[in-house]
Parts: structure tokens; sequence; C-alpha cells
RNA sequence: GGCGACGUAGCCAAGUGGUAAGGCAGAGGUCUGCAAAACCUUCAUCGUGGGUUCGAUUCCCACCGUCGCCUCCA
């Protein structure tokens, strides 16, 4: 398998240790539905997962839930409900959303609040080395201990500085050494949840859960660590920070991130509006043709949904499953070669859109000219079989 | 400012130094009591201008244009 590193910049080959794969994907803050955004990333790292698992890999995958932070807390406060409560509600609904396209549970769903005092224990690690100091019941990361921070993303401090000034953020922050420092752990408001800490009542940073939760589930290096390429900075960024500068290090063997999801023009937000839920997809079309909509895109491309995409992504799914109930058929030596393709390509850095091309072959093949009614042969079990790698299961017949 | 992607038929999109897969939509047809589905057929010279070459959509240069991300975010 070969698969592009965001650290390496480039396509390398993954090299799995002692046939085990461990795989860290950043989840979801659950305050609102599932939208093809996130499916697209899950979706992603699902094939992978499948993927590593036929090759016969023992795969263990993680995916966190941020289920503190700002805006958990402000929904939960406009709808007078408890935030545990909202987590707990949009964590069922995103599970439901994700099972209705075919993604195979994850072994481990983390979620912050119950790893709180690991993450303070870490913090704990960072001030008493240097690499974090505490201002009033907070505490920062000293990016300043930290030369390396903008390795992953390949930015240079004054461009950071700039930019972070430019979007809002505060380099000038008083309480910081160094414009770039981040948040580890902040005092909590009055009414916000807080768990106790050597700095007082408070609640973690947005970053540091990642770092104790994935080492705590995997160990370290972890194998794969992604999620969106809205992550790289500062997010991932900062994680390799404070992972390295707690003397883990190598942090994450393999950086992989999934290219943003576009509607309307622009990237598809909570904040912009421009969402297209998953929720309404599979209430037009079946979850597997859903899940051929996000295969026809390569991870590492951005695109622009639209909704035509929709139907292209149904038509193909209609004949998928009359070449599986036709009885048309395939030989045995162009069924290898179909297969054969099909690996390759998705061996190539996931190339699913390759990969859906030789699917579309098949079935052309099995369904041209045939009207046989003896379906479950060799061509059929195959398309079936490789749906299956790509999490489009196609259910046995909805006539 | 930094990083990156991209310009191929109405739309999505693959691809190669020798005259362009596939899909959606459209058109025609087969099947059907009608229709749907399915199947068959049909539909482009590859952003602009140069250059290299026997020959470029594919290589080089320039230009134009589009887009994404950059401490809320998958």
């Amino acid at each position: 398998m070969q698969l592009f590193d965001t650290a390496r910049q480039e396509v390398v080959p993954f090299e799995p240790r002692g046939g085990r794969v461990g795989i860290y994907v950043c989840g979801i803050t659950p305050y609102d539905s599932a939208h093809l955004g996130h499916a697209f990333v899950y979706h992603v790292f699902d094939v992978l997962h499948r993927r590593f698992r036929d090759a016969g890999l023992g795969v263990r995958s993680v995916r966190n839930v941020t289920d503190v932070d700002d805006d958990i807390l402000r929904v939960a406060r406009e709808r007078g409900v408890d935030f545990r409560a909202l987590a707990t509600e949009q964590i069922r609904m995103f599970d439901h959303d994700m099972a209705e396209i075919g993604l195979l549970p994850v072994d481990a769903a983390p979620r912050a609040t119950e790893h709180v005092e690991e993450m303070v224990g870490w913090i704990v690690r960072l001030v008493d080395d240097a690499y974090a100091y505490a201002v009033g019941g907070w505490v920062f990361f000293d990016s300043g201990m930290y030369p390396d921070y903008g390795r992953l993303s390949r930015l240079d401090h004054p461009t950071m500085i700039e930019l972070s000034r430019e979007r809002g953020a505060n380099p000038d922050d008083p309480r910081k050494r160094h414009p770039l420092d981040f948040v580890l752990w902040q005092a909590s408001a009055p009414g916000e949840p807080s768990w106790p800490s050597p700095w007082g009542q408070g609640r973690p940073g947005w970053h540091i859960e990642c770092t104790v939760m994935s080492t705590g589930a995997l160990g370290h290096p972890i194998d794969i660590h992604g999620g969106g390429d809205d992550l790289i900075f500062p997010h991932h960024e900062s994680e390799i920070a404070q992972a390295e500068a707690a003397g883990v290090a190598p942090y994450v063997r393999h950086w992989s991130h999934v290219a943003m999801v576009n509607h309307e023009g622009e990237k598809m937000s909570k904040s912009l509006g421009n969402l297209v839920f998953v929720r309404d997809l599979v209430r037009r079309v079946p979850g597997a043709a859903v899940r051929l909509l996000l295969a026809s895109h390569h991870y590492r491309t951005s695109w622009t949904y639209d909704d035509h995409e929709v139907d292209a992504a149904a038509a193909r799914h209609r004949r998928y499953v009359a070449a599986m109930q036709g009885g048309g058929t395939l030989s045995h030596e162009a069924a290898h070669a179909h297969e054969q393709r099909f690996f390759e390509r998705l061996d190539d850095d996931l190339d699913t859109p390759g990969a859906l091309d030789e699917l579309d072959a098949i079935a052309a093949e099995l369904s041209s000219g045939s009207t046989g009614v003896a379906p479950g042969t060799e061509g059929q079990q195959l398309l079936g079989r490789l749906l299956g790698v790509l999490g489009a299961e196609t259910e046995a017949v909805p006539a």
C-alpha cells in the first residue's frame, strides 16, 4: 500500500509493523448533524481500514469525540440542556448516520471528558520540563521552546503570527510568552464544566486531548494519524509539539489528510450554513449509493458537491445491482485481471475513483446482453466482494 | 503573505507524444398493456499564445482564469 504522507509530502509505501496497524482519526465535536464533509473523511479511513483488514493485518481504529469545547457548551446553553446530554444525543445520531452509509464501527471512540485526568498529567509534565507555563489558571504551551513548530504545515513563524492576527485570534495576548503559544488548559468560566487541576478548576484546551487519547489507545508511534486537512494547522501541528516535547517522539509515523468538500462555492462548514447532511442523502438513496458518491472522489482532491452527483451515484448503484442480479458471466481470467487492477488502483494512494472504473467495467461485462437468471456466479461474487472493500455492499435485492 | 489543487463535451471525469475511457443529463431504439428499470446506439479535438518535435491534448516557457486551506471547522 502506498500512501501520501503529509509530513514527507510524497506518496510513500506504508509499512505495517508486526502485522498490525493502528489508525487514529480526529473525530467530531458533537453539537450538530454529520454532513458530507464528515462522511468523506470517515469514509476514507473506513476504506483504508477495510483494505488493511482484508490484506490480513490486525487493524485497530480509534476516533475521538471532543465532547467539551466552546461550541458544544454554547449550543447546550442555547437549548437549555446539559452539555453531556447534548453530546450523547449527537454522538448517537452521528453513529447512526455513519452506520447508514456502511462505515464499520471503530474499535474505540474515547470521549475527551473521560480522559481529563490523563491530560492534566501530561500538562504537568510539560510544565515541569519548562515546555509550558501557567498564568492565572491557564496553561500555555511555550512554542519558543519548540523550534520545529510549523514543520508539518510548512509555515514559518512570522507567517503563522500574521495569519492568526488576520483570523481574529490573539497572538498579542499579554499572557503569552510567544505569539504562537497555544492553550493546554483554561480556567472555566462560571457555569462551565470544570475539572480539578494544579492550576485550579478548569477544562482542557483542544489539542491536548488527541495526543493523550491517541497514545493512550494505541501507544506510540501512532501508525497512521489523520483527519480533515483543515486540521493540519494548528491542531496536528500542536499535537506534534506537545507530544515530542513530552518525549513521545516520533509521535506519528504517517500523517494522512483528507481534502475538504465544498458546496455552493465555499467550503462546507457549520458557520457558512451550506451543509449537506448525510441524514438527508440516505433518505433519497441507499447508503451504498452514498458510499459510491464519496468513493468517486480521490481523498486528496477537494471537490464541490453538486446535487447531480446523487443521481449519478444512484444510477451507478442500480447498475451494480442489476449486474449482480443478472445472469451475465465473466471468464475466470477476466475476473482475475479485473480484481488485480482494482487492488492496484486502491493500493496506489487509495485511488477509489480508479477502483470504481474497474467495477464499472465488470458491471458492464456482466450486464451486456444478458437476461439470464443465474446470479451467484464468479463475476457476481467478485463484484459483490470488491464493493465490500469500498464499504458499498449492496443488499441482496431491492427489486 | 504561505501552501496546494485545477482548467478535457451541458455537467462530473479518465488518459496518452501519433489524431481523446467512462458516467450523469440529452437524443434514438429494444423490451413492456402503459411506464419505470435494464440493455443497445448516439453525442468533444482537450483554457490562450509561443516553443521543442515528422507529429502535442499529452514535454518546455509565458499568459489568462478558477478554486481550496491557513489557531471555529472533517
